[in-house]
DNA sequence: CTAATTCATTAGGCGCGCCTAAATATGGCG
DNA sequence: CGCCATATTTAGGCGCGCCTAATGAATTAG
């Protein structure tokens, strides 16, 4: 009765840890520190040098590990947590899509469900939802051959002039801001205009909107912007 | 990042154990032995024990439990059986009627991810699906509330005479015997006709089938039918 | 270039859910 | 009634993933 799971000696905890690498490590492969994904898992430190010597130990190892000088993930790692963000996004865009749950409640359902859904199920929501190439926050799911196309989008909190943007993305962390954005029109695809001198200030207006919108700083942080070409 | 789970303080292991208790002690609710557990969810008799002790020794205890008379759910430990069960039989549900699955494969699915859907999920897949009242192996899918009307069936193993039956339901249990179930047109709703004596042996015919159909026992313990009214 | 600070690892331990081997109840039978 | 086979429980251990406290390495500041 209770079904195998462990499909690839790959755990719940193990999933997660390679999820945080990828995510930290960001678009130019850095090494990635111990405290920092302690930080994000919500772990204490000794618990991560623990996972990161399993997991660089093992048969066919997941990360690349070097004491004192931080973390990588191996091919085997990547290729595993890009599966399991493929997982995360596309259950997200059929949460969002086929049972109309609000954005902000998708994350939280899709990071438990990621773990355990067989490659049938992967399969047969991709094949439901037609394929898709983003999920509802505007973040692109990663291709079967783990291929993802590099974002081209900016932080708008980085951004240095006034001008017309599009919303690329939301963060997907925080189901608060996630509502606070909504709320705004702030969601992926709405034309956005920055009125005031950024990075100080974020004074936006939303297309079908008239008046002007003060954005805190925390809510610029998790938008992504693009230009309108 | 790792989501709270543990939603009541029941994890995987505890739910599995409260539905096979379920499932044992059958419609006349008897104390299930920890053989018969231990058989049931492949583990050690060991096993059982602990965990008996453990399920009827919390503040909110989840089993009636005697040393050497077996077990019982408890009010609070039945609630919480039936509502995997429902997640269990929605999600069978759904993976057939939307995501169209074979049905031999919907019961593996389903068995791992009773555990981790949401209260939310659970409800969303229930309104796409128009609150159905039986799983796609004709068994009975629990209320919201708990309630779970009696089945009226019989195994097909008990017949004593011949005449002709709707299959009730088959069971999930095994996906080989499933598909040659299914092969032989014998899926919950089938008109059968059987014309030998049971229960020694199973001579069949089923509506559209000309040629008659020899059962073996397997199989044939994996019916149920009722009269065909 | 040493000293202080910060970061990371090691050491030791815990709860969970499982195991095997060794007791110990229980129930049926002579 | 007492003995035996069978069912069940106890005892002791294991791997996992986490924790805290103590130790050690690396980096930065003086
Ligand atoms: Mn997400
Ligand atoms: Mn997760
Ligand atoms: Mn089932
Ligand atoms: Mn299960």
């Amino acid at each position: 009765m209770p079904p195998s799971r462990q499909r690839n000696a790959n755990t719940e905890s193990v999933d997660n840890y390679l999820k945080a690498i990828l995510a930290l490590s960001g678009p130019e492969e850095q090494r990635v520190s111990s405290t920092s994904l302690a930080d994000r898992l919500g772990v204490a430190p000794a618990s991560v040098t623990n996972m990161l010597q399993k997991l660089a130990s093992s048969l066919l190892p997941l990360v690349e590990y070097e004491r004192h000088r931080g973390v990588l993930l191996s091919a085997a790692g990547k290729r595993r947590a890009l599966e399991v963000l493929r997982h995360h996004r596309l259950i997200e865009t059929f949460l969002y899509e086929v049972l109309d749950y609000p954005l902000e409640e998708v994350h939280e359902e899709a990071e438990r469900l990621e773990h355990f859904i067989s490659e049938r199920f992967e399969e047969r929501i991709a094949v439901k939802l037609g394929h898709p190439k983003f999920d509802p926050h505007g973040h692109c799911i990663p291709a079967m051959d783990g291929k993802m196309p590099k974002q081209i989008s900016v932080p708008l909190t980085d951004l240095r002039e006034q001008g017309t943007f599009v919303v690329d993305s939301v963060s997907d962390q925080d189901a608060l801001l996630l509502r606070r954005l909504r709320a705004h029109g702030i969601t992926p695809g709405a034309r956005l205009q920055v009125a005031s001198r950024p990075p100080d200030d974020f004074v936006l207006r939303t297309s079908g909107v008239s008046k002007a919108l003060h954005l805190s700083r925390d809510l610029a942080a998790a938008v992504r912007i693009r230009s309108a070409h």
